[in-house]
DNA sequence: GACTCTATCTCGGTA
DNA sequence: TACCGAGGTAGAGTC
């Protein structure tokens, strides 16, 4: 139970979800503790030619193994040569912790609504529709309701997304008047343009200024 | 100029498009030939904890590397303790052959429309527009244009790029009367509500029966 | 270089 | 479990 690191001649084939097939050539086979494998070539990234994720059954033939998981995906490996190989018990990962996402700008603005406009109160995170949640449901100081969309870049998608939402919440008569808003910490061109064309109100916050105004516990991440 | 492995324990911070830490554990450190780096917990599929692509600059520090890259993003790496490294040159890979991702799909599709709808028939594949082109333009039996997006797993994006394509086409009075049609091996609820919404017709079909049905020649993949 | 779209996307959250 | 949306999406193709 630990990584597992072969460096080898090799061909690959898989059969799952597609069937793929890679030409003999020196590769670098990973297997991880939980099952999963990856075949990597010297480039193109962190991203494997092939892979199976966890679960699966490695079985090692000698010349060949092969990896099945439980959804009938299966991978062959051709061992023809193999060069080094090498292998390390990791342990369990702490894990990552990020800060700056989509998630964290949501929570900021749910807590200071009217950072996005003077008078605006929440009604509800994640409002929920047949086609998907509206990130911020707001009342304006008319009272009307405001439907918003919270991206880190407010691209031409954000607005597609804030109209389908518009569209599905005007069917809810019990709403009365509704406007749609795109808050992003940009937005691009293209989509300010769009925004407009639509109806929408488009504005940029600052997230570090967020930071300033939220309550001690958001700011401790 | 090769594959590097290091399994080392470390601790890692990345500042870029957004800022991530890794507290100090054992972990797998992968540099390949283009300068990429990955860093990989024993677990979690083939995507790494952290990250970054080529081009960068990597500069050993002795305790700790830097890595950077020309759009500013920067990783960190501490090295407390090096436990394993191995290197190997793996040489140009002469990759890799698929079978059965969208565009074969849209082959199948389009030597046998019928699938889709009774009676339909071809005007053409990859019929162009100003936003792109049409996956499939074809006729239904009271003559009129149908534009068919094809896609692998039917979801809300696919909907969208339709609707796009057909606010498009309806400008060319040419080509009289236009409906949509979504086609898809399985299509998401969220997507059919969408299509439905937006009058569109979607359609299931399935991938070897498709290819039942083709001509020999689309069958030797 | 910018834009568009696919992906064996992966990953996390939620009903 | 399936579905849904975000992603440091990555990567390929086109203009």
């Amino acid at each position: 139970m630990s990584v597992r690191l072969v460096i080898a001649r090799c061909s690959v084939d898989y059969a799952g979800r597609l069937t793929a097939h890679l030409p003999e050539a020196t590769r670098l086979i990973m297997v991880k503790a939980d099952g999963c494998v990856a075949i990597h070539a010297d480039g193109g990234a962190y991203k494997p030619l092939n892979w199976m994720n966890a679960p699966n059954t490695l079985t090692d033939h000698g010349d060949h193994w092969t990896v099945v998981s439980p959804k009938g995906e299966k991978l062959t490996i051709h061992l023809h040569e193999v060069i080094t190989e090498v292998g390390h018990e990791l342990g369990e990962d702490p894990g990552l912790t990020k800060d700056g996402v989509e998630a964290h700008l949501q929570e900021l603005l749910a807590a200071a609504p009217e950072a996005i406009e003077q008078g605006l109160t929440l009604v509800r995170r994640e409002y929920p529709t047949a086609i998907g949640p509206v990130d911020l449901l707001c009342r304006d100081t008319a009272g009307h309701v405001v439907a918003i969309e919270i991206k880190r870049r407010g691209e031409i998608d954000g607005v597609e997304q804030l109209t389908r939402y518009i569209e599905r919440l005007k069917l809810d008569s019990s709403l009365g008047e509704i406007r749609g808003m795109l808050v992003a910490q940009s937005i691009k061109p293209q989509a300010r343009v769009l925004a407009e064309d639509r109806g929408f109100r488009w504005v940029e916050v600052d997230y570090d200024e967020l930071r300033g105004l939220a309550p001690d516990d958001l700011r401790l991440f």
